[in-house]
DNA sequence: TTTCGTGCAAAGCATTTGCAAGTAG
DNA sequence: CTACTTGCAAATGCTTTGCACGAAA
């Protein structure tokens, strides 16, 4: 993702855009992957030494507040992080531990109701084994 | 739930049945809520004013490895417990924060397979306003 | 006697807070 | 100048670990 682009999905959520901020948006979306904060600093650390752990923090906390990111708690090993791009479901495999992102129709993700309770939010986690990790032991 | 049915899931399960173990499981089972390691403490140590919170994780450790009970990761405020009687779906009301048991179908609750790998567990999690919160604020 | 469960105290670790210094407009 | 951002250090709080005592078989 290029910068403008960075800079234009800041704009639209009122996010104030400085270097670290737009290099920790770019490594989570651009990436593809589902960072913990650790992924994060290790991620960017060597191309910023100076950034702490801290400004992490703030600067998820501040995305995950303007629905820029959504934080995904799938077991136990911390909480990670997802660009909302279009809404999808996430698989984690329990052997490699990756995540994959799954783009499939669910009856529930359109379910704006449900016994009388107002649905805002859908996480839907599958857990299992991957197609790598099946082929790999079987 | 009487104390003889305990009995006959702990045996079940290969777990041996102790003082403890028993009020920690009949706190959860009985009460249908989804109680944090804190709320079972405070629920069972008036009557149990030994228990430690030592013994708490260490059961339900415990149970989660036996699959008597499995985590809720549901937002941030920790892991709660969950009974695991039939499958269903959570809702949180994100104004009073109680958890909901939903029994929906759903399609992804069925499917074993999804874009090439194997699937063991589903967690949904919906999040929202509950009728209550919706009745009481319009 | 031997194994297992319990629970206190201490340690571990991810996250948050307080605050001082730096930066941008 | 003024408000916001950064990042170090310390504090917080949940969870785990080490260990000794006690109960059960």
């Amino acid at each position: 993702m290029i910068k403008e682009e960075i800079l234009t999905i800041f704009e639209e959520k009122g996010i104030k855009p400085s270097y670290q901020r737009i290099k920790i948006f770019s490594y989570i979306a651009e990436k593809k992957k589902h960072p913990s904060v650790e992924e994060i600093y290790e991620g960017l650390h060597k191309k910023i030494p100076t950034l702490s752990k801290t400004t992490i923090y703030n600067t998820l906390k501040l995305f995950v507040s303007k629905k820029l990111l959504s934080e995904i708690l799938i077991e136990e090993d911390g909480v990670r992080y997802d660009y909302l791009e279009k809404p999808h479901l996430h698989f984690k495999c329990k052997i490699c531990g990756k995540i994959y992102d799954i783009y499939k129709k669910c009856s529930i993700i359109n379910c704006k109701k449900i016994d009388g309770h107002k649905i805002e939010e859908h996480h839907i986690y599958l857990i299992g084994i991957c197609k790598n990790c099946l082929n790999k032991n079987g």
